[in-house]
DNA sequence: CTGAAAGCGCTTACAG
DNA sequence: CTGAAAGCGCTTACAG
């Protein structure tokens, strides 16, 4: 049985060692106070800790600066697999930075996420990259004015008042709709995602303005948005889409891949194929989504980088408070895969 | 800009409203010692705390007592999908019972792990849930020995030193076997995973036990290990009983459902067809895996509430330091789906 | 049952 | 450049 730390070597006896005060044994090994102290003196203090083998105790430093270098994670979904890669990369820009990644997740539960919220602040993180941002965030706001560093990642609030690393929505559909046009589409029906948030909400908007642009008029009944970003949701608002046209749409344009995935669980239950009779694209290119069948076409998004872009900008505000907002915004890509083809006459269905 | 929490309430606050002193207040406000108080008098504080808003200040507590109500949760690749609903497990029951939750990952990489185990303790985690177990593992006999609750899960040291919560791994590879046999498979390979995990090595001698049970006769030749358990190592180990034998495999068990997917694309390169030509199961039943093309026949395991039982075996053990040490092996079910059909004369290969 | 006091291990104005 | 001292906000033996 060790005895937990009891033993442990504290400052005053490195110090004691050195034959210094504890305050220049404290000085001499931190980084910003360490030029306070003459260098034959940091070696003495430096050398002491050394062969004593002294780990400062985080937990009298954080009570004493009120400073954790702690920083709470918040996602909506771990089982979304969108989200491993991005907090991986969250993790490791922030492990670099000497930052320890608390991990938490609300399981889309705005109560849950309430509770996450003010045990992250009880718990005194210095900051929280957040993924659950809402377009209008009244909560989140009042996390920011309580002091503590706020980055949002993947969504964002409307009124920009965070930093962020997000994608260009608008960019990401637009690709999606001219491949489409390109391949003969005309009936092409929109399940989006909730439009309480930005990513929902702005691929929807990226719809409308790519169809209206590419000169195809939307048919109001093949646009429909989901409550959540889950498959179970998507095959629902597929399902609905396909018993109320008269006319199936030859193509589904997914808010992500997860309603895409629920696209073809509506097709399969109506008899349709895809991509014989209707073309389905997704949005955010999760892991084993180009493994599926048939492989999906997507919109790639770089979810690692997104993590550790936001993870930067987190760590920048909190070494520099007064650092100005960044919203940053990566640019995704297309990537064509077997979910889609050439269009063919739609399919009579009801 | 709110002030932090420097204008914080402080037990000295809620003492003095109370008209009590503060080690009173203490003790009416913690359950260990409200017993110790006169009921009117924790009336009187209880009150005054409510009324005042007071938040004990976790960073002085912990400071204090050495315990920081965190867990440290070690897992091996956050972007392996066995993981997630695991950590997701283990994150609900900590939260449950007022732990938070500190992800690490160590992307299989032993110099990583040391840094982070070594961080963790710096941190004064009161426990850790470690996924990264080796069969013989003497950094976390070390770590054990520090004094630091472990628990581990999926993985097992073999001194059986920890307790953990993990799956009977023989009787999940038994019931393949039994499958294949039943589907009257003669040749059947096996690409295990790395025998220094006792994930590989059980099934790899759960596959040689149960064949021998079978009265199959194992090729030698049909039998590999990986060095990893990711798709990469599947493919090359999979390519590499393909290029030896005369006779192609008519069956292979993967070590796990990554080993699975590289076997899918060693056959797609050497133009065989699963199942048609080859059969694959893997383990794990890893979310998506049964949307793939073919849908993999696996083993189920419950993700979920092994991470669930894991943090439960640690709760425990923090709240009575001398529990005994348990063992927890939860039991596996075979899910049968596309990717296995029954045997047909060998392909010649080579 | 409650008060008074010590102390956890640091950091940081304040002197000198 | 360094020492002496205060103090962060709690908890917990120790008296009474």
């Amino acid at each position: 049985m060790a005895n937990d730390a009891k033993d442990a070597v504290t400052l005053r006896d490195v110090a004691r060692a050195a034959g210094v005060h504890p305050g220049t044994a404290s000085r001499a090994l931190n980084d910003s106070t360490r030029s306070l102290v003459r260098p034959e003196t940091v070696e003495r203090v430096v050398a002491a800790a050394g062969t004593l083998g002294y780990r400062p105790n985080y937990l009298a430093r954080s009570f004493k600066t009120h400073q954790t270098r702690s920083v709470g994670v918040v996602i909506p979904d771990i089982a979304n697999p969108l989200f491993p890669p991005m907090v991986l990369g969250v993790e490791d820009r922030l492990t670099a930075e000497g930052y320890v990644t608390v991990l938490a997740n609300t399981q889309n539960d705005a109560r849950r996420r309430e509770r996450i919220f003010a045990e992250m602040l009880e718990r005194h993180v210095d900051g929280l990259i957040v993924a659950t941002a809402q377009r209008e965030d009244p909560a989140l706001v009042t996390l920011a004015h309580s002091g503590v560093a706020v980055v949002l990642v993947n969504r964002i609030v409307e009124d920009r008042s965070f930093s962020s690393a997000s994608v260009d929505d608008a960019a990401g559909v637009r690709a999606v709709v001219n491949h489409l046009v390109g391949l003969g589409h005309e009936r092409i029906a929109h399940v989006a995602g909730p439009q309480s948030m930005s990513t929902g909400y702005a691929r929807r908007q990226g719809f409308l303005a790519s169809m209206r642009s590419a000169g195809r008029p939307v048919d109001p009944d093949l646009v429909v948005a989901a409550d959540s970003f889950t498959i179970e949701e998507g095959e629902r608002r597929a399902a609905s889409i396909l018993g109320r046209a008269a006319l199936a749409p030859t193509a589904i344009v997914a808010g992500n891949d997860m309603l895409a995935l629920g696209c073809y669980s509506a097709l399969e239950q109506a008899g349709l194929r895809c991509p014989e009779d209707v073309s389905v694209v997704g949005f955010n290119d999760m892991p084993f989504i180009d493994r599926l069948n048939p492989p999906l076409t997507t919109v790639r998004i770089p979810h690692y980088e997104l993590g550790a872009q936001a993870a930067q900008l987190l760590v920048d505000q909190l070494h520099q408070p007064d650092v100005p907002l960044k919203v940053l915004l990566l640019v995704p890509s297309l990537v064509v895969r077997g979910s889609t083809a050439p269009a063919r006459a739609p399919v009579q269905v009801g």
